[in-house]
DNA sequence: CGCGCTAATTTGTCACGGACAATTTTTGTA
DNA sequence: TACAAAAATTGTCCGTGACAAATTAGCGCG
């Protein structure tokens, strides 16, 4: 029996993070990945594909070149997989991070979030952040490429944690005076939990802060800044995020946003990034983003 | 002098709402868009195409078909608009719902909170859910199709409702013996209230609820279904969910789930689906939901 | 052997047009 | 008028060629 099909074609790129027209010059470069169709004759990707394309997103990301690992076949991509994830060992021996990671794989999802809760305890949303859910999110990323947890583990786990903070944002009282801030995502990108965590430790430190959420155009980026008269634009990128789209992304909002509102990007990815435009201020932690609002409110103070 | 600002081709698909392929065909056939080039040489769309892009998609939204709009001039697009927002009637009634809508228009985010919070007044989050978050997405639809607001309004508008329901939702707590139900989008689907609401009033009457959030695929929908070893799976469509694509989605989940597992699933647009498959139920209406969990609840108490 | 510089190769993005399926409109007929 | 068949409209996917950006290899020189 041939392997169930499961991906549509359009999906692909959701599943993958693999461009169609990427994947089309593959297949006429290295004859992978095949055309395949369902029983009903529609195009689509087989199981098998899909783990074979995920398995080169790993070792792409892993330093290898495409000419060399498109086309291997499963087996071949899981030998060299295994020697490169033995040669990154698991770092995470964090005993609080696994905790919690069991608790996932218990599927015990009252527990995670007691647990969660309690990991909390007396720390800022700063502290937490840093010390709990930073670990939790590279273990858990970690422990997927070892195969121990599945996809909608992490799904359950984000979602778990992104409600969390929401809720903490909503109960903080920004300071009188204090400055307004814009959070949103930038096109495509579909991460929460990176544009949470900033927005609730500026919330935290007495910001307002107004979020817009995912899929906006940068024009209506442009439109509510204005209408909602910030002092700030935050952005923020997730790992999955297109790294060749940063840069043109974050000069595309800089030309449309009035000089005076700052652009402050946030998210990991960041830190490879040397020549930002000015006007954007780059973030990899989450402290610069901290600083950046004390320097504002000194501004603001001064005059 | 032409139009300075450029949008890359890439940035289109943000931009407009269209894809490239789209596009392309559209420039075949109807001349429109046209390719254009930087000063520096690269391709983009100019303001001006991206504004007539953008009238074209209203118009399309309003009903009109590509042939004829597509290819138009700015002025003729602006002159169609113009007699279409027209005819569409000042519907806004209620008179709470403007009230909210012009909070959200003087862009004062503090304040709609507040409001929202105050209309919710006693109301359980089901009434709540229908008499004032309903009407309201309602109301701001068709004022953005009159002209009267913004896309980042309805975007901000969603993204507060969201929040309050994540913290309502954070502190119900499930009765014991309840029901558990997993809470997910179909893949592609991004517009989390619809699955929100139905989450809220089903944890309001006591049920567990496992959310999973957007973006999984069915088959993990699957896997975490029987890991967390749920009594149902909850779906919900919004209205931007292509019609045609909702009845394959539901077929290929029932396929993958196994049968003692219902389906339900949620989205005001299910209203026109006649033949649905066995084991799914759909539930144009928030009522619907709740009766479906009181039905599993009396049907798990006489065992 | 290291360091820069240039050439060759690899890789990704875009445009184009053809094929095709889904949908809507028009036409023909009872 | 009603309803079925035919025609058109429309969007998505595919393969291919062109091209620019990124990467690697080659090479001379200190």
């Amino acid at each position: 029996m041939k392997s169930r099909l499961f991906v549509a074609s359009a999906d692909i790129e959701r599943e993958t993070g693999f461009g169609r027209d990427q994947l089309r010059k593959w297949r006429q470069r290295f004859q992978f990945p095949p055309l395949e169709f369902t029983a009903e004759g529609k195009p689509g990707y087989s199981v098998n594909t899909v783990n074979r394309l995920r398995l080169v997103r790993r070792l792409l990301d892993g330093g290898f070149r495409p000419g060399y690992v498109v086309g291997k076949t499963l087996e071949e991509l899981e030998k060299l997989h295994v020697a490169v994830s033995l040669s990154v060992p698991r770092v995470c021996d964090d005993e609080s991070t696994s905790e919690l990671i069991e608790q996932l794989k218990k599927a015990d999802s009252a527990g995670f979030l007691k647990l969660l809760v309690k990991k909390r305890a007396k720390k800022t949303l700063l502290q937490f952040s840093r010390s709990v859910v930073a670990p939790l999110l590279k273990g858990l990323g970690d422990a997927w490429a070892r195969g121990d947890v599945e996809i909608h583990h992490e799904h359950f786990c984000s979602f778990c944690i992104e409600r969390y903070f929401h809720a903490q944002i909503l109960r903080l009282k920004p300071k009188r005076g204090a400055p307004k801030i814009l959070m949103a995502l930038p096109p495509g990108e579909h991460h929460f939990l990176g544009l949470l965590m900033i927005e609730a430790v500026l919330a935290e430190q007495g910001a307002m802060t107004v979020s817009l959420g995912s899929d906006i155009p940068l024009n209506e980026l442009k439109l509510a800044a204005t209408s909602h008269n910030v002092d700030a634009v935050a952005l923020s990128f997730s790992a999955a995020y297109p790294a060749r789209d940063i840069l043109p992304t974050l000069k595309h909002l800089r030309r449309l946003l009035p000089r005076r509102i700052p652009i402050w990007a946030g998210g990991a990815t960041l830190a490879g990034i040397k020549n930002r435009p000015t006007g954007v201020s780059l973030f990899p932690e989450l402290d610069g983003v901290v600083a950046a609002l004390n320097d504002m409110v000194d501004q603001m103070s001064v005059r």
